[in-house]
DNA sequence: CGCCCTACGATTGTCTAACAAGTACACACG
DNA sequence: CGTGTGTACTTGTTAGACAATCGTAGGGCG
């Protein structure tokens, strides 16, 4: 039984599974009954059933009529379609920040951030490339792209907390990857920063895809120039 | 009392007052009670609540902590980061189709529905346009996408409503425009579909908020030129 | 011995009833 | 006239209950 009370108790909860999710304490495919929710949380049936759905509807769990909800398992399909998402959407947020040559600095920062890693843990890499990427998008001031962008952002974390010993790309090439995009807009190149991210993007996603039991697209190679 | 049930009683009660809120019924900042909703259907006061939730949290209905949820009220500068999240959203998609010089058949088919249009009703064009634009967006194949291209066109839908004395554009010059648009994809220039696109509704944006009593940008204007 | 059908348990969908808590508005008081 | 209080309305949450449905295990039949 865990205490839980902020604004709402089925927001508190909803934010604590969600919490439990992202950490892998929940596996995949895990089954999140109304009854189990709502008696360790010690909240009637209604609240815990209020809450799962909200999580069904975030994309987060997954359930059908009558059935019990499930933690979602993102396959390799998923993943395509997400980061095929992600692409879709950074590619025209690079092209509009580089025709106004607005470079935010809260990407610069993140990525600093990507710079200063020294710890051998590969999992603290994915917090500031994030914070990236998430910085770009907001840069645009629109709250229903950043709000978008945001819910796939939701079920990155919940691919990553699938993988744990990712190991998929190299930090230095990520950080390098990053300040060439940055360079490209400040330079108003939205074309060429477009395609640089369709790499980046691509490559992520074909190595995570293969770690998932997938097949890997010849994106997953690194490429065969990389003049920063 | 109006007796529904299809798959779901809430689905069903949800589904019956989007319609109502789209069809104008329903004004904007209209308050919907739990107690009231839960009467007028026939149902217990929890299946009320879920249906109200559920549109609250497609954006339909907005509420505070304890206050009744009401029908939302888009002012000019919603309508302006709706359509410019379009924008953002099917630039990129006219890029990759033109890249792949993938024309979709539904979207030739809705332009030819927009000018069989001969009738006055000017809402009449509201359906077949929205057709067209969403049936280039489903032409990616991405299911995330075409989600959020799908909660767009809810908002858009929403907007509409509102002004019911819409004469905004000439059918015939969006037709001839969504006619341009599927020849530049045709012939691969994606640069110049996305820059007609931002014309095409940036113009429809800025004389919307314009009938909603806001100020309307330059982009209300027509353009010099419209070599078909 | 294997397959299909049935029956049971588990789980969700929905309802009734109720209390607590918060908001909003009106009225009275200073 | 401004402020404070109180009351009515609404929402948040709980409890218990019943029907509908799904999954599974077991028994009957070929």
């Amino acid at each position: 039984m865990s205490r839980v009370s902020a604004v709402s108790i089925v927001e508190a909860i909803a934010s604590d599974i969600r919490a439990r999710v992202f950490s892998g304490e929940l596996p995949a495919l895990h089954a999140l009954t109304e009854t189990e929710v709502a008696s360790s949380y010690d909240v009637a049936r209604p609240t815990a059933k209020a809450a799962i759905e909200k999580l069904v509807a975030e994309g987060l769990l997954v359930r059908g009529v009558h059935k019990t909800a499930r933690v979602a398992d993102l396959g390799p399909e998923s993943v395509r379609d997400i980061y095929l998402a992600r692409a879709y959407l950074e590619s025209e947020v690079l092209r509009r920040l580089a025709s106004s040559r607005t470079v935010p600095d809260e990407a610069v920062r993140a990525n600093n951030d990507i710079a200063a890693l020294k710890t051998g843990a590969p999992l603290d890499v994915v917090e500031p490339d994030m914070r990236f990427h998430t910085s770009l998008v907001d840069a645009l001031g629109n709250q229903r792209i950043s709000k978008m962008y945001l819910s796939l952002v939701g079920e990155v974390r919940l691919c990553m907390s699938r993988v744990q010993s990712l190991h998929l790309l190299d930090t230095t090439l990520i950080q390098a990857e990053h300040q060439k995009l940055l360079e490209l807009i400040a330079a108003g190149k939205g074309d060429a920063a477009a395609q640089l991210l369709d790499e980046h993007l691509g490559r992520a996603r074909e190595r995570l895809v293969a770690t998932m039991g997938g097949e890997a697209g010849p994106e997953a190679e690194l490429p065969s120039k990389l003049t920063g």
